[in-house]
DNA sequence: ATCCTGACTTGCT
DNA sequence: TAGCAAGCCAGGA
């Protein structure tokens, strides 16, 4: 696997603000990669404790199957609203240039 | 080499 | 809105 794809994946991760989310496809765009499957399988092998994986959607605004319950206590708890497992997206999406 | 599966996305029905 | 197929990158059998 390309670990220099990897870790800017990571670093594109660790930037978004807390309360905002991006989507997997977000994450390896701002990465430089096509592959939205690459940003999930980067995140279930190398994302640290520090990771705010919590903070990756997909591109309809629902988690993982897996991650449903962690990750919404942990976006309402930066105070996203989650409604039935999923999130407006348009609302809470990230804006690296307007947001920072 | 081929097939299946997975923290995905998009287009068609 | 829900279901399906194809495309995507990578890894295991």
């Amino acid at each position: 696997m390309d670990m220099d794809l990897a870790h800017r994946m990571l670093d594109v991760v660790a930037d978004i603000p807390p309360g905002r989310v991006a989507t997997y496809g977000d994450v390896a765009a701002m990465a430089g990669s096509p592959s939205a499957r690459l940003a999930g399988r980067v995140l279930s092998l190398l994302a640290d404790p520090e990771t705010p994986w919590h903070r990756v959607v997909k591109a309809d605004g629902t988690f993982a199957p897996h991650l449903v319950d962690e990750q919404t206590r942990r976006l309402r708890s930066e105070g996203v609203e989650v409604r039935d497992g999923r999130i407006t997206l348009h609302r809470w999406r990230w804006n690296a240039d307007a947001d920072g």
